[in-house]
DNA sequence: TTGTAGGCGTTATCAG
DNA sequence: CTGATAACGCCTACAA
C-alpha cells in the first residue's frame, strides 16, 4: 500500500483507459453515469490521491502563492500570513513562506525562488534596506501576479493593500489634543518607508488643523525598538520645554519611552500622555494598558489574499487596485486623564 | 520577454540538442567545456530559470516541507517556523504552511493536502482536540518522514523535537520553593496533551523531593487564557488556606493569575510568587515581568527541520529520532523576593 | 561527447 | 460517451 495509485492504476483495474478516469474524476459532462460511478468507487478503494504536481506541470498553475515578509515572527506579519492562508486555503492554494530579515538581496532571491518554483503570485511586504524595484518589474513581466501589502513601491500594474497610515497618525494626535495636552512630541521612524512619512503627516495635519504649531525638535526618527524610545524620549526630557504627550509610531518605542518617563517619576496618563501604534499584543497587556492605533493585520492579509483572487480571476485585464483599510484607535489607560 | 524560456530554447539556439542543455546546467562531467560555457552563457543571455515543478514530477521529490500547526500568529509557532525556515531555505527547500485552528478534521485535511502536493516532508505539532493517529500512520506509509514538535503522539518511525517540559515543570517549581514559597499551587492544562501532564509531574516531583505534600486543590486544570487564569487564581484564593504561590502551566494563565491576586491587593512578589511558562513575548515586557520557562522555539524548528534532514538523507534507513531539548528558567521580577 | 527516446501524472484535443 | 495521442519541462539510460 505504500505506492501511489495514479489513474493509470485505475484504468487498468477497470478496463478503460486514464482519458476516460481523468474525465470521471474531474466531473467532466461527457460521461456515462454508470462508469463515473464505478471509477469514482475503485479511487477511493484504492485509495487514490491527485497528483498536484502533474496538475501543475501541465496546467502551468501551481496553487502555490508566495508570501515575503521580514520576519515571521513579528506578530504584525504572521497576523497578515494567517489571514492570507486562511481566505486562501478553502480555495484549494497553499501558502509558501521567505523571510528576508529586511534584507534586499534576499528578497531578489526569494523572489527569483518562488517564480523558479512556479509561484501564482507573489504577496509580500517591501523590505527596509530595499531600494530597486527591477526584481519587481521582472514579477511582473513574468506575468505573475503581485501584491504588496503594508510597506510597498509605487509601480505601476502592482496592486496594494494597506492602512491609511495618515488618518492613523491623525487619530492618534487628535486624541491626544482632545485629551488636553499641548505639547505633543512625535517619535518617527526611517521615511524612506512611506508608512512612517505618511503617519508623521497625520500628526502634523492634526497640529495645524487644530492651531498648534509644529516644533521641529519634538520629531525625532528613531530605530523601532524598545532602547531607541529610552532614548529619544530622554532626549525629548530634556528639552528647555519639554513635551507632555507622545505619539509614536511603533509600539516599542512608545514603550521604551513609558518607561524612561516613569524612571523620571512622570505619571502617566495625569501628567504625560502616550499612544503607540500597531496594536502588538503586549499592549494590551501591561499593567498602563497602552492606547495604540489597530492595523487590523488579520483583515489585511485576507485582503491582499481577495486582491489576488481578482487578478488571476482576469488574467487577461491588468488591474492595478489600491486598497486602503482604515485603522481604528485603541483607547487605553496610557492615554486617558 | 514575457514567455518562460526551456531547456528546448536554448538547446534551438545552439542547434544542439535539450538533452546536452540539461547536462551542461547540471555540471554533468561528460560534457566538454566548449559547449558547458556556451550553454551557460546563453542560458543566462535568455534568461532561463530552471522549472522545479517539471523536476519534481520527474525526479519525485518537490522540494517543499509542509508545517502543520494550530495558528501561525501564536508566537510560539511562528518562531518554531521560522527556525524551520532558516534551516531550509539554504538548502532550497520551501516551507509550506498550513493552520488547523486545534480541529482534528482540520488536521487530516491538511495532511492530504499536503501529501497530495508531493510535499518531502511534514513537521507538525499534533492539535488539542486529536484523537486518531490513522491519519499519521498514513503518511508514513506513503514514506514521507513525518517529524513532530512539542506536541507529538508516539508513534513508531516518527521523529520528535520536544522539551523536556518535566524539567521545566521542575525547575519552575524548585525555584519557587528556593524564594521561601511553602504552598505552591499548579495551574495545569488538558493532560490529554502530554506537555501539560509532563509540566504537572515536574511539579510533583519537585515537591515531594523537598518534602512537601501535594495538596489535591492546588492543582487545577485550565484553558489557556487570562479569563481562566483570573477564575482559577479566585478559586485558590477562597480555598481555607490559600496558597502562596503559583506555578502555571501557561504564560497567559499566570498572567490572569496576577490579575486576580492584584485586584485582591495582594503583593506580588513579597507575599505571593507566579511563574508562567513559554516565554511569550509580553512577560517580558510587563512592569512586573514574569519568570517563566522559555522553550527557544526558534531552535526548536531548527533542530526539527535537521531531523527531517537526516530522515531525507538515509531515507532506506528508518530513523526515529527523539530530540529533548532543556527549558531554560528566565528568572524576572514577579518570583524573586 | 552528444543525440534519441521514454517517462514522471495529468488533461485536452481529436477521432471514433 | 470513450479511446488514443500529445503535451507540460526536465532528466537519464541507452545508443551512436
Amino acid at each position: 500500500m505504500s505506492e501511489k495509485t495514479t489513474i493509470y492504476d485505475i484504468a487498468k483495474a477497470l478496463n478503460i483507459t486514464a482519458a476516460t478516469v481523468s474525465r470521471a474524476l474531474n466531473n467532466n459532462p461527457k460521461i456515462s453515469a454508470a462508469t463515473k460511478k464505478l471509477v469514482m468507487e475503485t479511487a477511493a478503494k484504492m485509495n487514490y490521491k491527485q497528483n498536484r504536481l502533474a496538475l501543475a506541470l501541465k496546467s502551468g498553475k501551481s496553487n502555490n502563492v508566495g508570501v515575503i515578509v521580514p520576519y515571521i515572527d513579528r506578530n504584525f506579519f504572521s497576523a497578515i500570513i494567517r489571514g492570507i492562508e486562511e481566505e486562501l486555503y478553502p480555495l484549494g492554494y497553499h501558502v509558501i513562506i521567505c523571510q528576508t530579515h529586511e534584507q534586499e538581496s534576499t528578497e531578489i532571491d526569494n523572489i527569483n525562488a518562488l517564480l523558479n518554483a512556479q509561484v501564482d503570485g507573489i504577496l509580500m511586504s517591501v523590505s527596509k534596506l530595499t531600494t530597486q524595484t527591477d526584481h519587481f518589474e521582472y514579477v511582473l513581466e513574468k506575468n505573475v501576479p503581485l501584491v504588496f501589502f503594508d510597506r510597498k513601491k509605487d509601480l505601476k500594474g502592482v496592486s496594494t493593500v494597506t492602512i491609511d497610515d495618515f488618518e492613523g497618525g491623525y487619530r492618534a494626535t487628535k486624541h491626544l489634543i482632545d485629551q488636553g495636552c499641548k505639547r505633543i512630541a512625535h517619535l518617527s521612524g526611517d521615511w524612506s518607508l512611506e508608512i512612517y512619512k505618511n503617519r508623521y503627516e497625520g500628526y502634523k495635519k492634526a497640529l495645524t488643523d487644530h492651531g498648534i504649531a509644529l516644533k521641529k525638535e519634538y520629531v525625532i526618527k528613531t530605530k523601532s525598538d524598545i532602547r531607541a524610545g529610552q532614548k529619544a524620549s530622554e532626549k525629548l526630557l530634556m528639552l528647555p520645554e519639554p513635551p507632555d504627550a507622545i505619539f509614536s509610531s511603533s509600539d516599542y518605542v512608545a514603550l521604551g519611552a513609558i518607561q524612561q518617563l516613569k524612571k523620571h517619576g512622570i505619571k502617566i496618563p495625569t501628567e504625560f500622555c502616550v499612544v503607540g501604534f500597531s496594536n502588538e499584543p503586549f499592549t494590551k497587556f501591561l499593567e498602563l494598558s497602552m492606547t495604540t492605533v489597530d492595523q487590523s493585520p488579520v483583515e489585511m492579509g485576507k485582503m491582499a489574499a481577495k486582491v489576488f483572487l481578482e487578478q488571476v480571476k482576469d488574467s487577461n485585464v491588468k488591474i492595478e487596485k489600491k486598497v486602503v483599510l482604515s485603522p481604528t484607535l485603541k483607547i487605553r489607560m496610557s492615554s486617558v486623564k
